[in-house]
Parts: structure tokens; sequence; C-alpha cells
DNA sequence: ATCACATCTGAGGGAGATCTGAGCATCACG
DNA sequence: CGTGATGCTCAGATCTCCCTCAGATGTGAT
């Protein structure tokens, strides 16, 4: 699995990295955020996981956890020297999926990389060797984010494919609003508005197929299951 | 979401379950190990995320752990007195999603809880197959909240599925009418009206099968178990 | 800095789902 | 067979939830 390992210090990262190397990681190292959310492209960047120091040189971790939060799914774990409690709640509360205080204990460090990652249904069981999901005339491709109706490219913004891939895995299945919200947004916020119907609606709308994801009232949408 | 409470301590319990309602989360409590696996049932058993207390009295807490990961996919977090990097990274690797340690902080307990269930795809690796409840002519699924009486689909409501749901669960059993009410509306609302008797009307009406659903005077309802 | 676009918020409205109340049917029991 | 209690039917009234739309806010690229 690739890990993506943020890091300022080379020290700590070469150490690390061949730790985590015996372990069967492919470890990426990024010395800084930019470097970071270069590496981290929306378009299937690859990694299983980011390890994410908080003590970076260009800018506050929390902002970089939020921002690889708004451009992937990637679980974050973050590791810092920051262990009072108002800060791992923040931390957590921006969307990292663990919060580990230096200095830690490397095979708990793995225990928990793994806890994560083991949760991260990437593609595996789903696609199984596709890569891609056929639902009647929709087609869509996990790693290159591409959706197709009837052969014609439809351009998705990235929360409209998130969502259509997450109802599209299970097709038939009734995911409730909490549910998409957490699965989708990926960050504990009360959420409030409107703002899941709108993106159903403009996925509706761009599909062309209003009636392909089903509004199940009182508890959230589905997709319908193609006539077989 | 729903939560289950694994902890045989009562004051802990209650303390606790306080905060976690609270905070909107709907918590079941069981004494002992025994009782949180009788609670998860594979099918549907609807539990957000697990507290498992380690310090149980009938068995051994990672024992309780393994035999949950084998029946449901329902995230665990383990909660306990014992700190040592050994036991925590045997927790984890038992399939536990995260390890915290008492005496801990509440703000944080729930911080990871969420983020433990914002990262969990909701789904029931094992019962990946069929997850249907079948009684006679009648067809229940859960996930996809699908009803088919003799193959034809039948069109419910939020509350008719609910109540169907919940009988279909224990055929034969008789569940009380106040039970019933605080299973399917979720507030322990004083029934005043007719309310149950209209959907337990509309139910039977849908299904066709008036039959199905035995009034039992005085007590409640019970769905006749199909003729073996 | 500016622009284009993605995302979010709020109000308004409408379709269903849900609830209520009155009267009717049925059951248990003497 | 009469009687009270309990459950059922029916038809509105109400309320919840979702959709639409239009604009505000935020973000990334030029």
């Amino acid at each position: 699995m690739r890990l993506l390992l943020v890091e300022d210090d080379n020290h700590v990262a070469a150490a690390l990295s061949a730790v985590l190397a015996r372990h069967g990681f492919q470890v990426t190292h990024a010395r800084s955020g930019e470097e970071a959310l270069q590496a981290l492209v929306p378009e299937g960047d690859g990694f299983g996981v980011v390890l994410l120091d908080l003590g970076l040189p260009d800018q506050d971790g929390y902002e970089v956890c939020g921002k690889i939060r708004k451009r992937t799914g990637t679980p974050v774990i973050m590791v810092t020297a920051r262990a009072d409690v108002r800060s791992r709640i923040h931390g957590l509360n921006l969307g990292a999926d663990d919060y580990v205080v230096k200095p830690y204990d490397t095979g708990e460090l793995l225990a928990r990389i793994h806890a994560v990652s083991r949760r991260t249904v990437h593609e595996d069981p789903v696609t199984g060797g596709e890569s891609a999901l056929l639902l009647g005339p929709v087609r869509i491709e996990l790693p290159t984010r591409q959706v197709s109706v009837d052969g014609a490219v439809v351009q998705l913004t990235r929360k409209e494919f998130d969502l259509l891939a997450l109802l599209a895995q299970r097709p038939g299945v009734v995911f409730r609003r909490e549910q998409i919200i957490s699965e989708v947004w990926r960050t504990s916020w009360e959420g409030t508005g409107r703002t899941l119907e709108v993106h159903v609606a403009s996925l509706r709308a761009k599909l062309r197929l209003p009636a392909l994801i089903e509004t199940v009232r009182g508890v959230g949408y589905r997709l319908v299951a193609p006539a077989a």
C-alpha cells in the first residue's frame, strides 16, 4: 500500500520510512504542506493513508488537514507532539481519522495505520479487477473519476462524483442522509442546510436521468438498479 | 445514530449514556459480552458503533471484540484502563477501530466516535450476499428497504417499513404497544391517538395478508411465524 | 487582483406521510 | 344476549421532508 509521509525532519522521516517499508508500505515523503498537497491530486493519487506531522514549516498542520479533506477522501493520521485534549479534538473534528501523540510506539503506530486502512474500502471489494462501475447507461471510472452516460462524457464536480460513486457502490441499497454526509464530506459538521439536496439535484440534472437516484422519504437516497 | 455501550459498571454506563444521548446518540446498554453479542444481530442491528469496555465479568474483552468482528462490520472502539502498548496493539490488531485509555476526556471520546463512524463504510462484509428476512411469501430486505410479496414489490412508507422490520426480527414474539412505539418512533411520547393502529392497518392492506400481523388484544401485535 | 466555478445557505412551496377524531366493529365476560 | 373495553376504519387536518431557485461565500487558476 502506498503511504504519504508528511514530515519536515529528514532524520525522523528516514527512520520511519525504513520501518514502514519493512512492513510492506511504499512510502512517499513530503517535507511541507505544499508538497503534500501537490502529491495528493484528486484524481486517484493511490495513497492508502497519510501520516501528517503537524509541525510543518510552511503552514499550519490543521489547515493542511482541512485542505486534504476537501481534496480527497484519503484517511489522515495526525502525528504530533501536541498532546493536549483541545488539540486532539480539534484535529479529529477537522476530519483526521486518528491522532497519535509523539513520542509514540512504532508498533502502535503500525497497528493504527492498519486499523485505519482496514476501514478504507478503496475499490477492491466492489470493483474487483474492473475499475469501472456500470449501471445501465452510466459508466463510472473510479481511478480517473470519469463518468459517461450513453458514451458521452459528463463533467462532474468533486462532490457530485463522490456522491455518485458512493451510491453506485451498492446499487439499490438505501443510504441514510447522515451516512452520505459523513462519507462524502468526511468531517464532523452537523449538516444543517439543503446542501445534500442541492448536490443530488445537480447530479440528477447532469446525468439527465432524474430517475436514477431515488429519494427515499425520511431516510435518504439510493440508486435504482439498472433493469438487468 | 445508534450506539452499543458495553460496560459492566452501571454508574459509569449511566453517566456516559447521558452524555452520549445529549449528543444525539441513541444508546443501548449491554452489561456483559453475552448481552452485547445478542444485541448485535448480523442482519441490520443498526448500530453505528460499539463502545467496548474490556473489563467484563463473563468473558475476555478481546474475545468479545473478535466475535463482534466475525459477526458484523460494526466498528468497535475499545475503552479500557489497560494502558500498556502491548494491550493497545493487541486490541487494534484484533480488529478494533480505535483504542481509548481510561481515564479519558469525554470530548475526545466523542470526537473519536465521530471519526470512526465517519470513515466506516456501512456494510456487512460477512453477510455480503443476502441479508433478507423471509417469512412465507414475504421477503424483507433491510439494506434496500425493499419488501416483496410473492415476488411483487410493495411500496412501503418509512414507518410502515420500520414497523414491519421490527416485528419481522422476531416472528411469533408479541411486541407490546409501547415497545413498538418507542422503537419505531424513537421518542417516548405517550401515544394517545390511533396512530399505531392506522399504520398497522395500512401495512396489512399493502401486504394483502391481513393475517400476517396478528393483534394480541390488550398487549400488542406479532407476526405469525410462517407455516414452517 | 480578478475571474470562473464549486459549494453552501435560506426562503418558499408542494407532495406525501403522519396524525387526529368520531363512529363502528369485535371481543371477553357475565 | 347485553355491556364495556379494545381495536378498526375513514376522512380530513397537519406536519414533515424534500425540491427549486437565487444569491452568498469560498476556492483555485490566470
